[in-house]
DNA sequence: CTGAAAGCGCTAACAA
DNA sequence: TTGTTAGCGCTTTCAG
């Protein structure tokens, strides 16, 4: 890489000069600016981004911690990050936890170092389980910023972006309820998470709502094979005329099990899942999904922290809490 | 951020005592190194990653750059690489280009400007339609290495890491016709891309090894609706007795649609598919895939950067391709 | 055993 | 209009 040194002495100029001259100084003559830029364009000088970020004690990096992803939902957040940062000129260091609280510490700490001016992160399953959040507060009081989304830790005092989960899933089940569902089933392999908890809570409202139902839930352990778990698991409750399913694989398997039971969906049997679009081609007829809007809460959440990052001397008090809200796309999975 | 000034100064020692005493330097004395290691510890002191970078002409950085981060294959590799990235010691910042030419090139200046060491990356479908290969050229005439994987330019000289794609469906063909099918179809909504190509070709190859055989393909285009592109496809061509998927959904789609009128899969039609073993739940029974390895690719990827960026004096035409292997795992739709 | 000083590439206040 | 200098945080050579 070429620099304003090198620039600077084929030029047998000073190094300032080629500095002010390449950023439009009007303290540099015209003639000057163009001798500068020529030379400068035709080795393809680029502004050193370390040096440039030492002096500046700023990165414009992002640093986005995520636990998984393969997670198809966390990938498109992702995904939104990236581009609401590359559109205001932000790059992005992803690390993933994998699901490990040790992971999500370690990169934390890696990255606090001065490599990013921020944080955009979802917690691991384990950081949820044992409900560490020490690492979360030390971060922030060294002065970087956090933005939390989906899976937030809500005793840390930073921004954060959520989804409606228990209003979407008290809503879905009472729309089956209104299709004249009666026997609803609540399946999910998120069951340790947060929004786990949210939508089966969402679900048990609505069924406990009406006297007369029950709720039945199925969760699915890391060790299930899901589909035959789902499988037997609807073979052993027959009379299932209705499934909401708290991730995006279930949901399918559920329907693609009940067409091999010979059941007609969804005139025997409604099954809506939170899933994205492309998912809910995997069966026939298309899941009818409660969608996320990934790449929404993603781009908020990059919103949120750049926002935050420019204004780090205002007032650390008003932090937000923004919901996206989920809307429920009608595929075919329900009537 | 605590800085090696701060804790000089406080310690009443210069900078530079402080430096080594952290590095453990045998210059100086056990007692200050105690006190240096102490007063550090209590002010959790990390030394600063940018100025490190800056010094020692280094980031420990990798720039990723991948088309898609929504296609669970190059998300896989991603998370291959970040893993094998993270056990060297290495972050790595990830930019999507978004199937654009345009904006991969931009993701690569905007990173070669000292942000990272090397890059790993994935042409973008218009890169590989226009096969313009200049920018990566000129990144690596900088002095950035570059590692290539799955959709490569074997125009650019540099390390690759690619799959046995051709091969891969040639055998999976040969496969089906061993099972006794006659009429095999070959699904596709990647035709625009290198691997595209090469999958084609391998079953071309295996079909037109018997003379009674003629080839049946389906391209998919971006604003077909899958489902019912597939199902049409297979109205139209009521003798087909299996089917190969050079993409992970079509796969599933041709189970699920061969289902719904009836057949029995794999007893009247056989699938297999280039997939994922996550994804191969989405169908009943699950879907034979041909697995790529994601994660291996993007750990290889890795290591070769690694190996080179080590190693950048070392002669610059020794470059290697690495072909790691797809292995046939057989789920169900198969006989 | 400890400290002073140079330098990585850049910007900006100040001098000329 | 241009140049000199200091400094961002760190390592390292060389002096003390």
């Amino acid at each position: 890489m070429v620099t304003l040194k090198q620039l600077a002495k084929e030029l047998n100029v000073s190094i300032s000069t080629v500095s002010k001259a390449l950023n439009n100084s009007d303290e540099i003559g015209e003639e000057t600016i163009k001798r500068v830029k020529e030379l400068a364009n035709l080795y393809n000088y680029k502004p050193n981004k370390v040096a440039l970020s030492l002096k500046q004690n700023r990165t414009n990096t992002i640093g986005v911690i995520i636990p998984d992803i393969l997670n198809h939902f966390l990938a498109k957040v992702l995904f939104g990050i990236e581009r609401e940062a590359a559109q205001h000129g932000y790059n992005i260091m992803t690390c993933i936890s994998n699901e490990s609280l040790k992971k999500e510490k370690e990169s934390l700490q890696l990255l606090a170092n001065g490599s990013v001016d921020g944080f955009i992160l979802c917690l691991s399953e384990e950081t949820q389980i044992k409900n560490e959040i020490d690492h979360f507060k030390q971060t922030i009081s060294q002065g970087l910023p956090i933005v939390m989304f989906d899976r937030v830790a809500h005793d840390v005092m930073c921004d954060k972006v959520i989804v409606d989960d228990f209003d979407a899933t008290y809503r879905a089940t009472k729309n089956l309820l209104n299709e004249g569902r009666k026997q609803l089933a609540f399946i999910s392999n998120i069951y340790d998470l947060s929004v786990g908890k949210l939508r089966e809570r969402g679900y048990q409202k609505a069924i406990l709502e009406n006297p007369e139902l029950k709720p039945v839930v199925l969760n699915l352990t890391k060790e299930d094979n899901p589909q035959e778990t789902i499988m037997a698991f609807m073979k052993h409750h027959k009379n299932i005329d209705a499934v909401i399913a708290a991730d995006s694989a279930s949901g399918v398997i559920a329907i693609n099990a009940a067409v091999s039971f010979g059941l007609k969906v969804p005139r025997d049997i409604s099954v809506v899942g939170f899933a994205s679009q492309s998912v809910s081609y995997h069966s026939l007829p298309r899941l009818t999904t409660i969608r996320q809007h990934a790449k929404e809460i993603g781009a908020n959440a990059a919103q949120m922290l750049i926002k935050r990052m420019q204004n780090l001397n205002a007032g650390h008090y008003d932090f937000k809490t923004k919901i996206v809200k989920t809307s429920l796309v009608e595929n075919g999975s329900t009537l």
